[in-house]
DNA sequence: CCGCTACGGGG
DNA sequence: GGGTACGTAGCGG
């Protein structure tokens, strides 16, 4: 039979000594389904003479009882040049890569003067190298051909497939999105699940083993932590979602729930192939895998993908909901949490503070969906893997699917050594021009659009073309630097890169004629986006030590060749009677003469860019009623821009400054926020520095909360092993010396209080702080507030002692 | 100043 | 089925 299915996820399994692809996919009519296929998993080796090289491993084959299916010569591409390869055809998935170690021993053995020089791409996994072998691009729909088979599967549909034909359909069909939140409390050490909720299109619902009279009705209770591990169980496999949405899911809900589902002898079965789930609890970057439900914890990509273009510091789900949905977490502070489970104290609360954590996570999903199923489909693969991708992994994910198709080989990943010498490795950055201290009125903003791609696609900027052979005298040279770049074969990266600037110019003009309400204008508009995520993360990937790619020159040449052009974007404005008060990389931040500041830099604008050569050019971001600028401190080169600036419509764009950190106190955070309000919105210095000096007065006088002191800091293991007593540590060993319990995951909740040494001698658990008379004044005088203050005054010609009462 | 350690998100 | 997170701030020496 032949069906169209929207592949949701891919895996393998093994099977009588065969590997065996399982794809996972849903119809446009809502069908789950399953396509089993079969494939071999090889790899490839660069031999010095291919026949010997061939002869020596099937020898060794023989010796050795090496499980190798299959060995041929192929040619392919390696630094640019075309080479014979031997390809190695294996048995199981994970066989490339232990029959390499088989070939590097005995290779060692020959004093390393035998036939092989390196083995390639035997580190690819094995369904990621299937999608780009078979051209699929990740989460796309596909037609498959094959027959109908039984299963004890959870599915529909269950399909031996023989064909798959990847489709130009880029519609999503109907998925089920649930979202899920797990709240715990720690009894004795350990924390147990007291409350779980679910929220999905049609349907909330909350699960609690805590007794109360007063819940809504769409609270269900149950007696024991057992059954309310039965009941989320149950509730998932009711709800039969296709894609599962967490917030830190992977490191929290999902391991939380395999553990207690553990303790209490549950098994968690949610997978579609009715397998218990396995956590690694170890690794730093573990993650909840179902095997054909999607979980999708949209932590990651928020904090690898969209959080640089965030205002927030905080990646908290309160924060993030805030800016991206203007709607908050239901505030219930840790105190009023815990008294909740230890006392059954407002129950009826926290199911809806749970509910709305699920809520949130759901709507943040329905928004951030397409966009991150846009970016797997760009980089060729499956969401699960491309949704928990930093930028880099996505561009190499990119250049390895088109490196392939293009029949070149896939560089091996650098070795751990090399990963360290990289590092060392440092070159020029950006062009930063410090900017003019004190407040600045009537402010441009220009940005270069996508300034490093441009200088990659136009000075044909690559590791293969870097100093070629034939153009020393006339290929493009880097200013600055010894380098030039091929101008007569276009390289690898530039390439790929121009393909992908022309494919989003072309979506971007389309987008112009399409309706803005359509879908088609919304599918159009993520793409782009996604192109130019990976086409921005390009440079960065050459730089970048774990890289495939990695080429120091080519980054170096990057920014060399942005100072020169930004350099001369400053210089033109300057000639054309702006001035410059800051510029950083691909920005100016542009002050007119007396006239209209907009008129006058749309005309600059018009005039600059036609004088720039190639793909680049200057775009305006945006106008500005005002705006400070902090000034790198002590560590140059690596110091983030740090600014406000208060736009026309009267809200703060507030960058760099870290106010809203877990180690600053709410009163700190308070301040520099205040600060930044009496400055830009009323110009008004003096009332700031007045405002600063009677909070600073009140902190003297005893008169502020101690809640608005708090610093929080999480014990992360078990007391003892700490070797380094920061704050938190000490003040938790002090809390234990009085008798209370103090366990791993512990939110030490303490303040800097009077006394000799150093912070952490004199950090205080509150539950120890009888009296506000304790409270070290000097501390959060000189730690806390005047550092927050000083942040923005400094710049304004305010010292430290006018701040003092 | 340098090297070591801990942080983040979750509750 | 396997995994080298990472970039940085703050403390102590």
């Amino acid at each position: 039979m032949k069906l169209k299915v929207f592949l949701l996820d891919a895996d393998y399994i093994t099977e009588k000594e065969e590997a065996i692809i399982r794809l996972w996919g849903k119809t446009d009519t809502g069908q789950n389904v399953v396509v089993f296929m079969r494939d071999d998993p090889y790899f490839y080796v660069l031999p010095q003479d291919p026949q010997r090289a061939k002869e020596e491993i099937l020898a060794q084959i023989k010796k050795k009882k090496l499980p190798i299916k299959d060995i041929f010569l192929e040619k392919r591409v390696l630094d640019g040049e075309s080479k014979t390869f031997l390809k190695i055809v294996c048995f199981l998935p994970q066989d490339p890569s232990k029959i390499r170690n088989a070939i590097k021993v005995f290779e060692a053995k020959r004093g390393g003067s035998g036939s092989i020089i390196e083995e390639y791409e035997y580190t690819l996994n094995f369904y990621r190298r299937f999608l780009i072998d078979h051209h699929i691009d990740g989460n796309c729909f596909l037609e498959i051909e094959g027959e109908k088979i039984e299963t004890k599967y959870d599915v529909d549909i269950a399909l031996k497939g023989r064909k798959i034909n990847p489709l130009e359909d880029y519609h999503l069909p109907p998925l089920k999105v649930v979202a899920f939140d797990l709240e715990t409390h720690e009894r004795a050490g350990k924390k147990e699940i007291v409350m779980a909720s679910f929220y999905t299109q049609d349907k909330q619902i909350v699960i609690t083993n805590q007794r109360t009279a007063h819940y809504p009705n769409w609270v269900k209770v149950v007696e024991t932590e057992k059954e309310l591990l039965e009941g989320i169980i149950k509730t998932i496999k009711e709800l039969n979602p296709d894609i599962i949405v967490t917030f830190y899911g992977d490191m929290f809900d999902f391991q939380i729930l395999n553990e207690r589902c553990k303790a209490n002898k549950v098994k968690l079965i949610l997978s579609r192939d009715k397998k218990q789930a396995k956590f690694a609890r170890r690794a730093r970057i573990s993650s909840a895998r179902l095997n054909g439900i999607v979980h999708l914890d949209i932590f990651h990509f928020i904090s690898n993908i969209l959080a640089p273009n965030l205002q927030t510091e905080v990646l908290s789900l309160d924060a993030v909901s805030a800016e991206l949905l203007g709607d908050k977490k239901i505030e219930v502070d840790y105190q009023e949490m815990l008294e909740a489970w230890r006392k059954g104290k407002n129950l009826a609360k926290l199911a809806e503070y749970c509910l709305k954590d699920s809520l949130l996570t759901y709507r943040l999903a329905k928004m951030l969906l397409p966009q991150m199923f846009e970016i797997a489909r760009t980089v060729g693969q499956v969401i699960f893997d491309t949704s928990r991708m930093t930028y880099g992994q996505l561009v190499e994910w990119y250049l390895s699917r088109h490196a392939h198709e293009k029949g070149a080989i896939i560089p091996n990943q650098p070795k751990y050594e090399d990963i360290l010498k990289r590092r060392q490795a440092t070159y020029v950055g950006g062009f930063v021009k410090e900017p003019a201290s004190g407040l600045h009125e009537n402010i441009a903003v220009l940005d270069f659009r996508s300034l490093y791609p441009s200088l990659i696609v136009s000075f044909n900027i690559s590791p293969e073309t870097l100093n070629c052979k034939c153009c020393k005298d006339n290929g493009y040279r880097v200013p600055e630097m010894e380098y030039w770049f091929c101008a007569r074969k276009k390289g690898f990266i530039p390439e790929l890169l121009k393909e992908l600037i022309e494919k989003r110019a072309g979506i971007k003009k389309r987008l112009k004629e399409v309706p803005k309400d359509s879908l088609e204008f919304h599918v159009l508009n993520n793409r782009q986006y996604a192109l130019k995520i990976i086409a921005n993360a390009t440079y960065g990937y050459f730089g970048f030590p774990g890289s495939k790619w990695y080429c120091k020159e080519c980054a170096e040449s990057c920014t060399a060749f942005g100072r020169f052009w930004i350099k001369k974007a400053i210089e033109e404005a300057e000639k054309a009677g702006f001035t410059v008060i800051y510029a950083d990389t691909d920005s100016l931040f542009l002050k007119g003469k007396d006239g209209n500041i907009e008129k006058e830099t749309k005309d600059f604008l018009t005039h600059i860019n036609q004088a720039f050569p190639g793909m680049l050019e200057l775009d305006l971001q945006g106008f500005y009623l005002r705006g400070i600028f902090i000034p790198r401190g002590a560590a140059p080169g690596t110091a983030k821009k740090r600014y406000a600036l208060l736009s026309k419509q009267g809200e703060l764009l507030i960058r760099g400054l870290e106010t809203v950190r877990r180690d600053w106190c709410r009163l700190a955070k308070e301040v520099q926020r205040t600060v930044l309000e009496y400055v830009l919105k009323n110009l008004d210095i003096e009332g700031a520095k007045e405002y600063v000096k009677k909070v600073i007065e009140k902190i003297r006088a005893g008169q502020v909360p101690v809640r608005d002191l708090i610093l929080y800091e999480e014990l992360t293991r078990p007391l003892e092993t700490y070797k380094q007593m920061g704050p938190h540590v000490m003040a938790a060993k002090k809390l234990k010396a009085s008798g209370k319990e103090v366990g791993e995951g512990m939110l030490v909740m303490f303040v800097i209080t009077k006394g000799k040494g150093t912070i952490s001698q004199k950090a205080t658990p509150i539950e120890l702080v009888n009296s506000i008379e304790e409270i070290d004044t000097h501390y959060y005088t000189y730690h806390q507030i005047l550092p927050a203050a000083m942040r923005v005054l400094q710049v304004l010609g305010v010292r430290k002692e006018q701040l003092l009462p």
